[in-house]
DNA sequence: AATATCCGATGCATTATACAACTAAAATTT
DNA sequence: AAATTTTAGTTGTATAATGCATCGGATATT
């Protein structure tokens, strides 16, 4: 087995590459599946939604974005009507954010889209691959650098 | 086994979250591995030198963006002294892209880095995990809609 | 009480992007 | 062979996304 840092090196230069196309790709693929809710929002909307209630503070350090870009895509959902703030009543700089009727709902059918292209497209996986590919991604992603 | 399809759906949407979180901090990351080079730049680079001498169309192409995109990047890469374009002898319609010395030379170093920081986040993996995540991917992304 | 820290908003600059219109060079059709 | 269509790439214009710096209001610390 001398080979396998080698071939360790090999694997990661792979996950580094197509790692890196898929984040190239997923704006235009976003741009396909909602062409009417804007990427960015989409995504934050989603995870406001999927933590029921959370902090622009929040949103800013999963996707490891300023702040004031989270300040003005929030803004921009409430505009749309799909995020209520309401402040903290403990603490009056934390304002919390919830997705509205029409956001959930928004969410919903777009959601829906999503799963079937996802669907579509990973059909013939098997049900043990799609877990283990999941559990590689989880894995991966709770290792991000902070 | 009645709950499969299910499982199948809540490891679909793991996938889609964990994919969706890494895309989107993928910018960060990038900028904080080389702050010096421009993101998508150093995409188009390495992709040009890991498929010695591509055409712009190729690029747009692998990386789903408008051939306008493609062209300005690009350019920044040749006033950068990265790039080289020839005109195909064959089809003058063609400009073929290769690396220059000082291109190469910036993706070495940036790749060590690179690599530096893949082997500290994956270095508690096996290699047979990296070799079946690489794999994955590899799939995932060829089954990509076009 | 004074100071420091935290949350969010805003002004400003920059990068990345798409779409549309355009030029030039093949390739195809007539 | 001439006309038309397709292909490769550039440029003009508009917009989305982003970060940094700064600021104002609230809470926490000393």
């Amino acid at each position: 087995m001398a080979g396998a840092p080698r071939e360790r090196e090999e694997s990661l230069d792979v996950i580094q590459r197509e790692l890196t196309a898929f984040a190239r790709r997923a704006r235009a693929a976003a741009a396909r599946l909602h062409p009417d809710l804007p990427l960015v929002s989409y995504t934050l909307l989603a995870h406001i939604d999927y933590r029921q209630g959370c902090r622009a503070t929040d949103l800013a350090a999963h996707y490891m974005l300023d702040k004031s870009t989270v300040s003005r895509q929030v803004a921009a959902l409430e505009k749309l009507g799909l995020v209520e703030r309401h402040p903290d009543p403990d603490d009056h700089r934390i304002q919390v954010l919830h997705p509205t009727p029409a956001g959930t709902q928004a969410l919903a059918s777009t959601q829906a889209c999503r799963r079937a292209a996802y669907r579509e497209r990973l059909g013939e996986w098997t049900a043990d691959d799609l877990a283990c590919f999941a559990q590689y991604l989880l894995r991966y992603n709770s290792t991000d650098p902070r």
